[in-house]
DNA sequence: TAGTGGTCTAGACCACGTC
DNA sequence: ACGTGGTCTAGACCACTAC
């Protein structure tokens, strides 16, 4: 066993053990070099591991500190039912209980080109316009996710849809009013690590990777409506569909 | 901007210029110090931002390579359609085309005590017996899945859900026939960075996460005839579900 | 201001792959 | 045999946080 496995695990498992806490800060580097007898780059690599593992974050001129893991379970299916948004309900306050406080943040609407990426699925010619709909989700002041919603500009010019706030039951409301009520979904579910964009965008600790959601709202005449670019901190969500067979 | 983010990003361009190609490989530690002039720990900084970034992969004693990207789409709710099973077919192979080969591997089915995790899920008491089936996918060789299906032991004792192969359209197929046809299925999708153990059973290359999914399968009657614990490589897979609104 | 983690240097030995 | 990445040492300066 490598001298830096042998710290990272004697670590986990005081962790495991309960010897130190959520929150709580683990010895330091210098500690750890005393401790063990080894130079900074070994306990470096030691809390390197735990870091990666997502078990413990660093706070530069703080320390090391164990990670809270209380993840939001994000119900795929329910919370996008037609029933829930034409009752004027948001599709978001679906993920969380009363007792935990999820706000939305940085609203941009905007019309642009259509990204290359997001042409494709759209089924409109590159560099068509589109209005986005940025946002970001804070869950008890934490970003937890960030979105960026593409509509066909055609579509929801001229609707509450491009409005900074479109109103109760969202924009899936808006665009049934409009006659284009999403009929069924898509989601597309990638992980991966974040770019520094991301771990500035999301706060993220280092070590975390990021759900990226593409969901597709499509019409009764399977126009699409909406695609929505989501990235989500992997280690605030649970994702749960539920299906029959 | 620091020098290690400078070297990365320099990196990240060229490939994504398509200077390097998947499988190119990148050049070497000694190249990149005397390139650029720094200590070999700083290269080996900006090659940990791009491996973590899940771009390059390190291979001991040969360089540093530009990882392939071509992911199985896995059509979550599709695959698990019982005219499927019911029909012969196997979940799995709704995963693939035709031009690349996926197999099963390393098959176990063992009676054991119900590990507390899955206890809660199944409906038993801790320690009850079930039993489990392990296995490994491998896509083009390369293993992409390992995943333990719990089975309550008083639901398929004597049946051949616990034979090595369980035949035509799986133990899905299996349960019906023993009275138990699951009817709903529920995914519980997690992702964080892999322990030792996933790293070696998947032979991952460092940086990248793995899915976690698991499954309930419930009966006509609510009872649960199936947990399915999966670890997923991420960078294998597309999750993909589709849903009315 | 004292201590923390983040970055960086300049060496060293090793196991492993390729040739 | 040689070059590769993996591990490790022993220093250094810096920006940031907490007190």
């Amino acid at each position: 066993m490598l001298k830096y496995q042998r710290i990272a695990e004697e670590l986990r498992s005081a962790i495991e053990a309960g010897e130190y806490g959520p929150g709580d800060r683990l010895p330091g580097e210098n500690d750890l070099m005393a401790l063990h007898g080894v130079a900074r780059m070994t306990v470096r690599q030691a809390l390197s591991v735990l870091r990666s593992e997502g078990i413990v974050e660093a706070r530069k001129g703080a320390g090391v500190f164990v990670r809270a893991f209380r993840p939001l379970r994000r119900r795929g299916i329910q919370r996008l039912a037609s029933e829930r948004w034409a009752a004027g309900r948001s599709v978001w306050s679906a993920d969380v209980d009363d007792r935990r406080e999820l706000v939305v943040d940085g609203v941009q609407v905007a019309r642009e080109p259509v990204p290359e990426r997001i042409a494709a699925v759209l089924g409109v010619e590159p560099g068509a316009p589109v209005w986005v709909r940025r946002r970001r989700y804070l869950l008890d002041g934490k970003p937890v996710m960030s979105a960026a919603s593409h509509f066909p500009a055609d579509l929801v010019a001229d609707t509450p849809v491009v409005s900074p706030d479109p109103g109760p039951g969202g924009v899936y409301a808006r665009l049934a009013e409009a006659g284009h009520a999403p009929v069924r979904f898509r989601e597309e579910i990638r992980t991966r690590m974040p770019s520094a964009g991301e771990t500035d965008e999301l706060r993220l600790p280092s070590g975390t990777p990021v759900i990226l959601i593409t969901r597709t709202a499509f019409t009764a005449d399977s126009t699409v409506a909406e695609v929505n670019d989501m990235v989500l901190d992997a280690a605030s969500y649970i994702l749960e569909y539920e299906f029959d067979a």
